[in-house]
Parts: C-alpha cells; sequence; structure tokens
DNA sequence: CCCGTGACCGACT
DNA sequence: CAGTCGGCCACGG
C-alpha cells in the first residue's frame, strides 16, 4: 500500500506491517493526537506501556516513515521544547503553530487545553 | 552478545 | 537560568 493512501487507523498498522512492534505501537499513538494539541515523549512511553522509553520513542519518531499522517510534529519534550536538529526542530514548531498552538520562546505551554 | 547512537528526563550544580 | 550527569531503552552493526 501506498503512503498517500494511507488514512485510517488500520491504514496505519497495514503500512508498518514490517515494522518492530514498538515503533507500530509509537506511531500508532502519535496516529491519535488531534490536531491542535500536543503531548511528550514521556506520555506516548507511558500509553504504550513502557514509561521508561522515552528515549526510545524519541529515536522512533525520529524515523517516523509516516509523516505528516502520523503527525510526530505534535510530539515535544517534557519541558515544551522541540528536540532534535535546530532547522527540523523549528520547523515542527511552525507546523504546531500553524494547527492553533500557541508557543512562548520556541515552546509550548503545556496547560490541560493543549496537551493530549 | 556487546557496543554506539540518539527528536529524552529529572536531579543537581 | 544554562550546563552537566547518570540512567534509560530500542535498534542496527
Amino acid at each position: 500500500m501506498r503512503k498517500s493512501d494511507v488514512r485510517t487507523e488500520r491504514d496505519v498498522k497495514e503500512y508498518l506491517k514490517d515494522w518492530s512492534e514498538f515503533e507500530r505501537s509509537v506511531y500508532l499513538a502519535t496516529f491519535k493526537i488531534p490536531e491542535g494539541k500536543v503531548s511528550t515523549y514521556s506520555r506516548i512511553a507511558e500509553v504504550i506501556g513502557k514509561p521508561k522509553a522515552q528515549r526510545a520513542v524519541a529515536n522512533a519518531l525520529h524515523k517516523n516513515p509516516l509523516y505528516p499522517i502520523v503527525p510526530c510534529h505534535r510530539v515535544v519534550k517534557s519541558d515544551g521544547g522541540f528536540g532534535g536538529e535546530k532547522k527540523a526542530a523549528s520547523d515542527r514548531r511552525r507546523h504546531v503553530e500553524r494547527e492553533g498552538v500557541p508557543t512562548k520562546d520556541g515552546k509550548v505551554s503545556l496547560s490541560k487545553r493543549v496537551l493530549f
């Protein structure tokens, strides 16, 4: 199946059938984050049942094969900042801002309103 | 199986 | 506040 045809959660699973169980769970959890909201690497780790694997979660999202279908740009650090290389990070920041999430000093204020 | 590599995190200086 | 440190963990070589 082609990336451009991926829409539903089921499509995501199908498209990622050859990826590891861990990575699939990360992309699936991220896929559920609604527009206008964000989550954190920690929360994703908790949701998939691996509370101490935030670092591995970040690694998985770093190689996200379904961007922007799987909205990895909506996953931020616990302090609301955007991780990774400078350019890529600011790109993701602009992307979430465009989706309606306000930022201050390059960071998202993790209020209940925006935190998924 | 050991080892290096990170889009991490909380504690601490 | 900005930096550093140790702990953590899946993945690929």
